[in-house]
RNA sequence: GCCGAAGUGGUGGAAUUGGUAGACACGCCAGGCUUAGAACCUGGUGGCGCGAGUCGUGGAGGUUCGAGUCCUCUCUUCGGCACCA
C-alpha cells in the first residue's frame, strides 16, 4: 500500500470503474421502496462554480447514503439549457447559441464526473432537444385547449438591452434582474398561463409543505399575496358610470371622503374631458409615467394627484365624494380604484393633508373618543364604529361583514378575494427557447400547430441578429406556413416559451427520459414521484418552486400524472462565500493573486501592496472573490474538496471557503489513510469483530464501543443533515484509535478491521473514491456503491459507566462515574458523601436534592 | 413600514427533549521526530486570577432547583415583501 494517498490516480480509476460497470444505472423496481433525490439542475454556462459543488455534493452524500440504507434511488442530472447567456455568448463570439450550449454541457460534464458523482447518465434530459421541447408544445397545446394558456394585450417589462419582455419575477427593483437596466413598460400581445386558477390551492397547500423550509412556504404565500374584502360601486355624479373599488377595510366604508383611481385607469381621461380638465390630467399622467418606479424612489415620493372634476357617491352616506387620479394607486392590483379613508389609513391621510381633503374617524379605539383634530396620522388599529350610522358602537371586525351585506342588498358590494399573483407571461421575443406551437391566420385567428407535426423545430441555421434579437421573425422559411385550419397562408407565432417552463417539469421527464408517446410515462412517474428530496439554491423560492407546483397541478388534473405537489422535501443550501481583497493600485483581485507576507499581512503579487481584506461576501466574478473548482480538484483531489464543502458548515448555512479549511479536510484524509496503512498488515485477512461485546475489554472494548457509536450517530446526523457533525463524529473515531495504538498488544485484530470497515463506509458517501481504494486494499472484492450502511450493535451502545455531575445550587461541584441506571437514593447519597461535596455545603442540610437519571444530581441549600 | 431567520472562544462551528457550554476542525503555543525545514506525532489553548476560584452564549429583565435552549422587552446583522387599497 501506497504510503501518500494519490488522489489523482485513485479518482480517475475508480470513476472509469464506475462508468464501465454502470454502477448508477437504476430501474423501477416495485419490491424495493425507491428514493427520488434531485439537485436542481443548472444552467449550461461553461463552468461550475463552488455553489454548485457544494448544492451537488450535498445531493450526492445522500443519494449514496439512501441507497446505502436500502432505497432504489433515482439520482439524474440534466440541463437547463435554453437562454439568454447563449444567444449574448453567440453575439459576442460569432458562434452559433447551439454549438455554445452544447460544448458547455460537455465541458460541465466532465467536470462533474471528476467529481465522482453518483448519476444516473442515462437519464440525462437537456432541455434544448427537440425530444425534450417536442412534449413542452404538446403540453402547452393542451393547455390552451382547456383555457389555460391564453393571449393578451399586456404591457410588459421590457428591456432595451436585452431586447425582451421580463416576467415580474424577473424585475428587481424595477430594473432587469439579468443587466440591471432600467425596465420600461411596452404593449405587446401575449401568452399567459393561467396559474391564477390554482393560486388558493397553491397557497393553501403551503402549510401542509412540512418539508419544506417555513422561510420558503411563506415567501410563497407573501407572492401569492391573498387578500379578502370586498368590492364596492360607488355612482358616479352626472355620468352613467359605476366606479368598482377593490377595499379590506369596508368597514371604513362611511369614513371615505374621496376616490383616487391609477393615472392610466380607463375613467381618469373619460371624467377629466367630461369636466373640461382634460389638460392638467394629462400632464399629470405624463409626469406619472416618467416617475420612476424603483422601491427607493417609490419610497421617497410624495403621494400626489389632480383632481379629475368629477364626483362619485359614498354609497353609504350618499356623501359626494371628489374622484382624483393619483400616483399611489395602481391599476395591476384590484380594480385600480382605491376609496380612500384618511383617518384611517397613512397613505390616504398624506394626500387628504396635502389636498385638504376632509378627515372623518369612522373607528375609535374603546373607552375613547378619536376627533379628526386628535389625528397626526391615520389610526389603523381595531375599534369602534363612530358616524357610521346604524353601524354605530359595533366592533370593526363585525362592521367589516354587516356594511357588505347591507351594500349587497341593492348590488352595491359583494365579498371579494384578491391576490398579488398575476398570471404567468410566458412569451418571450428571443431566439434560444422553445418555440410557441401555434400559428396565427387572417381567417381563422389563432390555430394549434397539428400535434403529428410536432415538434416547431427551432430553425438551427438561424443566428442572432447584429442588435441581439431574434431572427425568427424574419425568417421567412420559419414563420411563413400554411393553417392548419383552412390551408391558406398564415404566420407562426415567433416568440419562444419562458425558459422557466422548461424547469416546470425535468423532474417528471427524468421517469422516463426516452419516452416518446408523450411528456413521460405515467407508470414511471408514479412510482418515482414525488421527489423526496429537492436540494437547491433558495434563490429559486418562489419562481421555480412555484411554476413546478403549478405545472405538477395542471399535469395531475389532466390525468397525466398521480401526484399534485412534486417536491416533498426540500432543502435550501446556503451561499458560498469568500473573503473579498483588494489591492489599493489594481482594485479587486482574485485569491491566486495575492499572497501572505512573513507577517501574516496579504500582499498584491502584482505590484506588492498591501491588500484590504474585506468582508465575506457571496463568491462572484465582478468581485473577484472566486475559488475554481478545478484548480481546487487538481491540487487536493474532488474528495477533499467534497469533504471540505460538507465539513465547514451546515448545509443550509452560508459557508465560507478557506484555504486553511480544505488544507485541514485533506489532512484528515490522509491520516485515515496513514492510519490504515499502517495497520494493514495486521488486519488484512481478518474479519470485522461479530463476536460478544460482552467478552472485549481494554482498548478493544472502548474502541468498539466507540465505533457503535459513531455509526450510530453519523446515521443519525446524515439523516437530519448535519454532515459536519456526521464527520466530527468519526474524527473522533480516528483519534481514539490513534491514540490507542501504542497499546497495540491489547488491540484485537478484528474489532480494529470493523472498526477501520465502518470508517470507510460511514465516509464512503462522503468521498467515495478514497473509500472505495481503502476498501480494495484492506482486501474486500466488492464495490461499495453496493455495499449497506454498517449494522449496529446495540449491546455496544450501553456504557459501562456514566458521568453524572454534581451540582450544587445549579453550580458544578463534582463528578461520579456510576453505573447506568443505578438506584437513586445510592446515588444521591454518594453525591451526598462527596468531599468536594461535603466541603461546599458546610453542614447544612439540603433543602432539595433533585436527580436527573443518569445526568446529573443538584443539591439545593 | 411589515414578515422571517440568525447573533456562542482568535476563526468555522458543536450542544435530540431545559441538565458538564465550547464536540470536531482551523489558528496559535509547547514538546517530540529531523542536519534543517516541510510533513507527521503528542500535549495545551474562552476571559480574569499565582491559586482556591470567578465571570462567561448580542444587551436588560423574568420563569425554573437548573436557561445557549422557554417568556417579555431591546440592539445588531442578514433575507423576503412593500404606495397591495
Amino acid at each position: 500500500m501506497e504510503e501518500i494517498y494519490n488522489a489523482e490516480t485513485v479518482e480517475e480509476k475508480w470513476q472509469k470503474y464506475w462508468e464501465e460497470k454502470d454502477c448508477f444505472k437504476v430501474c423501477e423496481d416495485k419490491s424495493k421502496k425507491k428514493f427520488y433525490l434531485l439537485e436542481m439542475f443548472p444552467y449550461p454556462s461553461g463552468k461550475l462554480h463552488m455553489g454548485h459543488v457544494r448544492n451537488y455534493t450535498i445531493g450526492d452524500l445522500t443519494a449514496r447514503y439512501k441507497k446505502m440504507k436500502g432505497f432504489n434511488v433515482i439520482h439524474p442530472m440534466g440541463w437547463d439549457a435554453f437562454g439568454m447567456p447563449a444567444e449574448n455568448a453567440a453575439r459576442d463570439n460569432n458562434t452559433h447559441p447551439a454549438k455554445w450550449t452544447y460544448a458547455n454541457i460537455d465541458n460541465m460534464k466532465k467536470q462533474l464526473k471528476r467529481l465522482g458523482f453518483s448519476y444516473d447518465w442515462s437519464r440525462e434530459v437537456t432541455t434544448c432537444t427537440p425530444e425534450y421541447y417536442r412534449w413542452e408544445q404538446w403540453l402547452f397545446i393542451q393547455m390552451y385547449k382547456k383555457g389555460m394558456a391564453y393571449r393578451k394585450m399586456a404591457s410588459v417589462n421590457w428591456c432595451e438591452k436585452c431586447q425582451t419582455v421580463l416576467a415580474n419575477e424577473q424585475v428587481e427593483d424595477g430594473q432587469c434582474w439579468r443587466c440591471s437596466s432600467e425596465v420600461q413598460q411596452k404593449k405587446l400581445n401575449q401568452w399567459f398561463f393561467k396559474i391564477t386558477d390554482y393560486a388558493e390551492d397553491l397557497l393553501n397547500y403551503c402549510d401542509k409543505l412540512t418539508g419544506w423550509p417555513e422561510k420558503v412556504t411563506t415567501m410563497q404565500k407573501n407572492w401569492i399575496g391573498k387578500s379578502e374584502g370586498a368590492y364596492i360601486d360607488f355612482d358616479v355624479e352626472g355620468l352613467d358610470e359605476k366606479i368598482k373599488v377593490f377595499t379590506t377595510r369596508p368597514d371604513t366604508l362611511y369614513g371615505c371622503t374621496f376616490m383616487c383611481l391609477a393615472p392610466e385607469h380607463p375613467f381618469v381621461e373619460k371624467f377629466a374631458s367630461a369636466s373640461g380638465k382634460l389638460d392638467e390630467v394629462k400632464k399629470f399622467q405624463e409626469k406619472v409615467s416618467r416617475q420612476e418606479r424603483t422601491a427607493k424612489a417609490i419610497e421617497t415620493a410624495e403621494k400626489e394627484g389632480v383632481f379629475t372634476g368629477v364626483y362619485c357617491i359614498n354609497p353609504a352616506n350618499k356623501r359626494k365624494v371628489p374622484v382624483y387620479a393619483a400616483n399611489f394607486a395602481l391599476m395591476e392590483y384590484g380594480t385600480g380604484a382605491v376609496m380612500s379613508v384618511p383617518a384611517h389609513d397613512q397613505r390616504d391621510f398624506d394626500f387628504a393633508k396635502k389636498y385638504s381633503l376632509e378627515i372623518i374617524p369612522v373607528i375609535t379605539p374603546k373607552n375613547e373618543d378619536l376627533t379628526a383634530e386628535d389625528l397626526d396620522k391615520a389610526y389603523s388599529l381595531p375599534g369602534i364604529l363612530k358616524n357610521s350610522d346604524e353601524f354605530n358602537g359595533k366592533e370593526n371586525e363585525a362592521a367589516k361583514k354587516l356594511i357588505v351585506e347591507k351594500l349587497a342588498l341593492e348590488n352595491r358590494a359583494e365579498i371579494a378575494v384578491t391576490y398579488r399573483l398575476r398570471d404567468w407571461g410566458i412569451s418571450r421575443q428571443r431566439y434560444w427557447g422553445t418555440p410557441i406551437p401555434m400559428i396565427h391566420c387572417e381567417k381563422c385567428g389563432i390555430v394549434p400547430v397539428n400535434e403529428e407535426e410536432l415538434p416547431v423545430k427551432l430553425p438551427e441555421e438561424a443566428n442572432i441578429l447584429e442588435n441581439g434579437s431574434s431572427p425568427l421573425p424574419v425568417l421567412e422559411s420559419f414563420y411563413k406556413v400554411k393553417c392548419p385550419k383552412c390551408g391558406m397562408d398564415a404566420k407562426r407565432d415567433t416568440d419562444t416559451m419562458d425558459t422557466f417552463v422548461e424547469s416546470s417539469w425535468y423532474f417528471l421527464r427524468y421517469c422516463s427520459p426516452g419516452f416518446d408517446k408523450g411528456m413521460f410515462s405515467k407508470e414511471a412517474a408514479d412510482y418515482w414521484m414525488p421527489v423526496d428530496q429537492y436540494i437547491g439554491g433558495v434563490e429559486h423560492a418562489v419562481m421555480h418552486l412555484l411554476y413546478s407546483r403549478y405545472f405538477t397541478r395542471v399535469l395531475n388534473d389532466l390525468g397525466l400524472v398521480s401526484v399534485r405537489e412534486p417536491f416533498e422535501n426540500l432543502l435550501t443550501q446556503g451561499m458560498v462565500c469568500k473573503e473579498i481583497m483588494r489591492c489599493p493600485v489594481h482594485g479587486y483581485i482574485y485569491p491566486e493573486e495575492a499572497k501572505k507576507t512573513d507577517k501574516g499581512n496579504m500582499e498584491c503579487m502584482i505590484c506588492g501592496s498591501a491588500i484590504e481584506v474585506g468582508r465575506k461576501e457571496k463568491m462572484s466574478k465582478s468581485k473577484k472573490n472566486v475559488v475554481d473548482p478545478n484548480s481546487l480538484i487538481n491540487n487536493y483531489g474532488a474528495d477533499t474538496t467534497r469533504l471540505f464543502s460538507l465539513f465547514a458548515a451546515p448545509p443550509e448555512r452560508d459557508l465560507e471557503w478557506t484555504e486553511e479549511g480544505v488544507e485541514g479536510a485533506n489532512r484528515f484524509l490522509n491520516r485515515v489513510w496513514r492510519l490504515v496503512s499502517g495497520l494493514i498488515e495486521e488486519i488484512k485477512g481478518s474479519s470485522p469483530f461479530r463476536g460478544d461485546f460482552d467478552k472485549l475489554s481494554g482498548a478493544s472494548r472502548d474502541i468498539y464501543r466507540k465505533t457503535s457509536e459513531t455509526i450510530e450517530k453519523a446515521g443519525h446526523d446524515i439523516d437530519r443533515f448535519h454532515f459536519n457533525t456526521a464527520i466530527a463524529v468519526v474524527m473522533e473515531l480516528v483519534n481514539l484509535i490513534y491514540s490507542s495504538l501504542d497499546k497495540k498488544d491489547d488491540l484485537n485484530r478484528e474489532v480494529l478491521m470493523h472498526s477501520i470497515e465502518s470508517i470507510i463506509l460511514i465516509l464512503s458517501p462522503m468521498v467515495p473514491h478514497f473509500c472505495q481504494e481503502l476498501w480494495s486494499l484492506t482486501g474486500h472484492d466488492s464495490i461499495l456503491t453496493e455495499e449497506l450502511w454498517p449494522e449496529i450493535d446495540k449491546k455496544a451502545l450501553v456504557p459501562d459507566e456514566v458521568l453524572v455531575v454534581v451540582q450544587i445550587n445549579g453550580k458544578l461541584r463534582a463528578k461520579l462515574n456510576i453505573i447506568p441506571d443505578a438506584d437513586e437514593d445510592e446515588v444521591k447519597k454518594l453525591a451526598l458523601e462527596n468531599e468536594a461535596v461535603i466541603k461546599y455545603t458546610d453542614g447544612k442540610t439540603p433543602k432539595k436534592v433533585i436527580y436527573i437519571k443518569n445526568k446529573l444530581v443538584n443539591i439545593v441549600l
